[in-house]
Order: C-alpha cells, then sequence, then structure tokens
DNA sequence: ATCGCTGGGTACCGATCGGTACGCAGGGGA
DNA sequence: TCCCCTGCGTACCGATCGGTACCCAGCGAT
C-alpha cells in the first residue's frame, strides 16, 4: 500500500489525500472535481496544476493503491525467516486482518477496473499491470513450497484473496477473514501432500 | 438468470434489452439514457413510461440478472440425482463454464454493487439480498454432504466463485475456470475427511 | 517603491447528464 | 365523419460534469 510519491505543492498534496479517500469510499466516477477540490480546501485549477486530467489523478491512485509486492515480501520473510510456508500463512492472515478493517470496501484496482470496462483505457491497462505484480507476489511465496505446480497454486490463492475482498463487502468481514485464512490452508495442505 | 418478467409494450420491451446489454458491458453509470434510447430506436420519454427513473431500470436489472437458485437447485438435481457431491461439482462446473464464455465481465451484482457504494440505496439493497440467495444455493447444496460444518463450505464454495469471476476479468478466464474447479474439488475434499 | 514571477482562486465555458412538457399520428366507437 | 384516447417522438429543461481563461496576492531582487 506503499504509494509512489512524486513532488507536489502543498495544495496539491492536500488534493491526492482527498482524491485518494473519495476515490475509494464513493468511486472514481462518482466522486466530482469539484466537490474534490472543495473538501481540500482549493479551487479546480489547483487540481489541474498538479495533475493532467481526472483520469491522470485517477491513474495515479490506482499507481499508489497497487501493493508493493518487493516490500511485502521482504517483509513476509523478516518475520518468519527460513520458514516459507509460514511466510505464506502470515501474508494470508495480513490480507485477512486489512478486510475485516471497518471502512473496507474491496479491492482500489478491482473497482477501478469495474469502473472502467474499456481494455484500452490508461487506467483499466494499469490495473492489470499492477496485478500482475500482486500474483508475482504469490507465486515468489510459493515457488519455495514442495508442490508440483507452484503457479496453479499461486493463482488459486489470488483468486481466494479476491473472493474474500469481494465477499467482505457483500456478505460478513468476519465469515470473509475466516474463511480466506481457512481456506488457503486447505488449499495448501491439499497441494503439500500430492 | 431467469429474468423477471413483467408486461410492458414492444418498445418498452426493446429497451429493457437494450439497456441490460448496455449496463452489462458498459457499467450503469456510464450507460446514458438517451444512448440507450437510440439504440433501442426510441425517444426517451418510452423509457420513463416504462421505469420509473434510471435507478429504477438499474434495479429491474440488478433483480433480473440474479441467478434463480431454485431452478438451478433442481436443474443440478435433476441432472445428478442422489449425488450430492455431484450435484456440487455440477453447479461449479456450471458456473466455471459461464465465467469462460466471452464477453463475461464479472458477476452483474458485483459489479452494481462498485457503482452503487452506497449501502442505503435501492440497488446495493438489491445486490445484497439477491447475493444472499446465491449464498443459500450453495448452503443448500452443501447441507447433504457428510461434513460438519456445512455452513463454512458453502461460504467458502461463494468466496472462491466470486474470486474466479474477478479474477477472469483481470488475469485469464481458462486459468480461473480451472482454478476454479481445482480449488473447489480440493476444499470439498479437506471437509469430507475431517 | 517597483518590477516580474510564482501559485493561488473566481467565474465561466461547452458538453452531457437525467428527466419532462407538449404535440402529433393512428385506431376503435358512435 | 367526428371524437377521444392511447402511445409515441421532438425539443427542451435545469443541474452538473470536466476543464479553462483570467485575475490577483505575495514574494525576492533591483
Amino acid at each position: 500500500m506503499a504509494e509512489a510519491e512524486q513532488q507536489r505543492s502543498p495544495a496539491g498534496q492536500r488534493v491526492w489525500e482527498t482524491a485518494c479517500e473519495m476515490f475509494y469510499r464513493e468511486g472514481i466516477h462518482s466522486a466530482g472535481v469539484a466537490e474534490i477540490a472543495e473538501r481540500s480546501g482549493v479551487g479546480k485549477p489547483t487540481i489541474y496544476r498538479n495533475f493532467a486530467s481526472k483520469d491522470g489523478l485517477a491513474l495515479a491512485y490506482v499507481n499508489a493503491k497497487a501493493v508493493s509486492p518487493r516490500a511485502w515480501l521482504e517483509s513476509a520473510r523478516a518475520a518468519c525467516s527460513d520458514d516459507p510456508p509460514a511466510q505464506l500463512r502470515q501474508v494470508i492472515a495480513d490480507i485477512a486482518d486489512q478486510i475485516s478493517e471497518p471502512g473496507f470496501r474491496g479491492c482500489p484496482l478491482v473497482n477501478a477496473s469495474v469502473e472502467f470496462p474499456d481494455r484500452d483505457h490508461p487506467v483499466r491497462a494499469a490495473v492489470e499491470a499492477r496485478k500482475a505484480e500482486y500474483l508475482d507476489l504469490f507465486t515468489e511465496l510459493v515457488t519455495p513450497l514442495p508442490v508440483r505446480d507452484p503457479e496453479s497454486l499461486a493463482y488459486m490463492l489470488q483468486m481466494l484473496v479476491e473472493g474474500a475482498s469481494v465477499t467482505t463487502q457483500i456478505y460478513s468481514p468476519e465469515k470473509s477473514a475466516a474463511a480466506l485464512k481457512d481456506a488457503a490452508d486447505r488449499v495448501i495442505a491439499s497441494y503439500m501432500e500430492r
């Protein structure tokens, strides 16, 4: 969740923070530029001096909200060194905690891709690029495990995470978090024994 | 996917079909009323004579696109009578086929709930009601199985299905369909043996 | 004191949004 | 033949959208 910082004026920084919050809470299309400006205490031109367009702002939002796979990987390796299965469970448990937090409204990237169905749109392209990195994270975590088809397992875990993220919004965060950890354990165990 | 039909004028019926297709392909917010009218070959007032508002049209869309759990259940029971595990696998396989179809762009209900974050909005409420029925379908399919906690298993399967639906759009439909069936088998097996 | 430059807000733009007032064409009953 | 009623499209409404032309305040340097 590390944000790719770039130099911005103080007013531009406030715009950035407001926009991220509103994009996530209300959706990108529903968050109007005028309201972002108002809530940031700036005029609209300030937004366009720091960002090329609303789409540009949305693009920055998507790229910033993406997970930072490398950082997450390092952190998991630091917490559970030399124990790949524990590292994997650690990451899954972290994700389960994240989706349980109040105010969680699904993965920002998935939501953005729903709002931008056109696959040629830059925002959509950014989502796919970032999500590919996400899948790589799982692949790296799974590779050290003694399983026959690590890539399939990684894909399955990714699928579980996305499913938990979605069901959290529609059903229950507690159930989703618990089911995510439980299901991941079962799938991993199943892969380990054959 | 059975559509709750109601009496509509022929022109209204064309509007309905066009709207469903556009809502799904482009998203509800992105599909303008004027464009729906034009593509249906009618004027805008025709839309408002058949539907109370755009939100009303969206509400009808959501309710129509919901699965019909009872029908699906009957069909699975007919195909694999007296074999509950096979019934369950049948439903999962049907879903895997569905998400593999070209033009699949995720679950219409999930997409709608992303577009309507406000939980008090009628469209959002309808999504949650319909999705609860969906979960009930899995619960009914799982209950006959000799497992200790059927509800947990049902929730997990629901989560897997939602995950497959999401990853289909971002990664690969083929991989998602295969991973869904594989993961479901593994989770079910895991539940059956303990 | 005066200048120019930087960084900000006011007020406005055309386009498009969802929604509607109104008028017209056509068919059945008298 | 006249009438009314139903069902539809044209043309328009105010609101809001993303985006911009313009102006002004505050600053350091001369």
